[in-house]
DNA sequence: TGTGTAAAAAATGTATACATATAAAATACA
DNA sequence: TGTATTTTATATGTATACATTTTTTACACA
């Protein structure tokens, strides 16, 4: 917990990343000004910071609360993931730098030394971090707000992915280690559908976590096949 | 101009949408804040708010401007905005309330009456309102930020569409007014199909427009089959 | 008890003074 | 002149006092 402006902001990323922070959370100005050892007139353009990129809500006169999650967004969410994960990586790799790249490889070696010690928070937030750089990649202004929701809730609803609990879960985690690597080297051979396929056997080993975890109700997501109906003209 | 601090928000997104404020330009919060009748805090406010929605660009220690559109943003523009509308056009079918089709209704017929008085601002504005709809009924929130940040430079691209100048361009207005009653009617008769294909029919009347106007140098847009290519796991 | 109202407390919103950083102008020097 | 450096002006960033709104508590009354 470091002090200052971007300590505060960073903090709270992370803490409604990793849920320590819960959904619907209020915020309370006064107290995290004194705790930064900031006044409060920063610690309300944070909140309005963090707002726009979807991590807080604000309500005129009630203050911020950490952004809640109910039934109906999650339907939402399953919908359009795989969609625009896909869209991102396609362009990812029409538009990377290698500057990028590079960025990319160091967060999975992070990832990867969070997996092998068995760290949640640095998996979430390692994680995280590496589909943000993806969708960085992909240079589109247009598409990386969408993006940065969805890896919000991705972080939130998936936390117990990085969180094994039997030999099927600690393989399923080992398997996604291994699409990251397949991304890097995807993306640096350039090759588009590779990526494209690994998004979305990578989205279904997470999916399929997901609903195993969203209780009471279960979830039906969608195939890749069916999100695709929701781009095309036809609908079969 | 109304003063006070919805005013303020009111008119910098109506400027920034009508290009009464040009990409680029400095928005002073002293001049802004005696214009308003407010100080400077709820101004520096606004600025987030709108940054948050992609209307604004804030640069630490240098202030708030008009947020800029440059050749790379445009190329990403085109690829990816018909996507977004499909998609949304479809959740839209799925998800609308009664009080939003009636809230399109209401938009469309300013819009035509707009277009009948040659009121190229209006147009813009109720155009952009009519869409900005059709993102509400998708309630999708993971999707909106995106539509959101497509239709602001779309209304920025796109707003030589509304001052026809021949018999061509006031032939096109027409039909993208009647496109518009047909996305009511389709909506309305929950016909997804005919919505997509009304999305991608009027996305080109729009985007020949828009490629018309894009000195200096020609912009190659997708078409709504290069589009698809965009989410489908084989690119043919 | 339960409910409605009034008072008090707490929180958010705004104005303003001051601090700091950036941009512009003026000056010095080659 | 042209360029570097200092000074000045201007703009942004932060702290704090005050205003307003919301929430909580206390109290009256049925």
């Amino acid at each position: 917990m470091k002090s200052g402006k971007s300590g505060l902001y960073d903090d709270l990323k992370r803490q409604i990343l990793t849920m320590e922070l819960d959904p619907d959370e209020d915020l309370d100005e006064v107290s995290l000004s004194e705790k930064y050892g900031l006044s409060r007139t920063p610690v309300r353009e944070i909140f309005r910071r963090l707002e726009g990129e979807g991590y807080v809500d604000i309500r005129a006169n009630r203050g911020a609360r950490v952004v809640p999650m109910n039934h109906s967004t999650l339907r939402h969410f399953f919908l359009v993931a795989p969609m625009i994960y896909a869209a991102i990586g396609r362009l990812a790799v029409q538009n990377f730098k290698a500057k990028q790249l590079s960025d990319l490889k160091d967060t999975q070696e992070r990832f990867r030394i969070a997996s092998t010690e068995g760290d949640t928070l640095a998996m979430v937030l390692e994680n995280n971090r590496f589909h943000e750089i993806i969708g960085e990649m992909s240079g589109n202004v247009y598409l990386q707000p969408s993006l940065g929701r969805l890896l919000i809730d991705h972080a939130r609803i998936g936390h117990t992915f990085f969180r094994p609990h039997n030999d099927d879960t600690r393989n399923r985690l080992q398997t996604a280690v291994q699409h990251h690597d397949g991304f890097i080297s995807a993306i640096g051979a350039h090759d588009e559908d590779s990526v494209v396929d690994l998004v979305f056997e990578h989205w279904e080993l997470s999916r399929e976590n997901m609903e195993m975890f969203i209780a009471p109700q279960r979830m039906k997501a969608d195939s890749p096949a069916d999100v695709s109906s929701l781009l095309m003209e036809k609908s079969s």
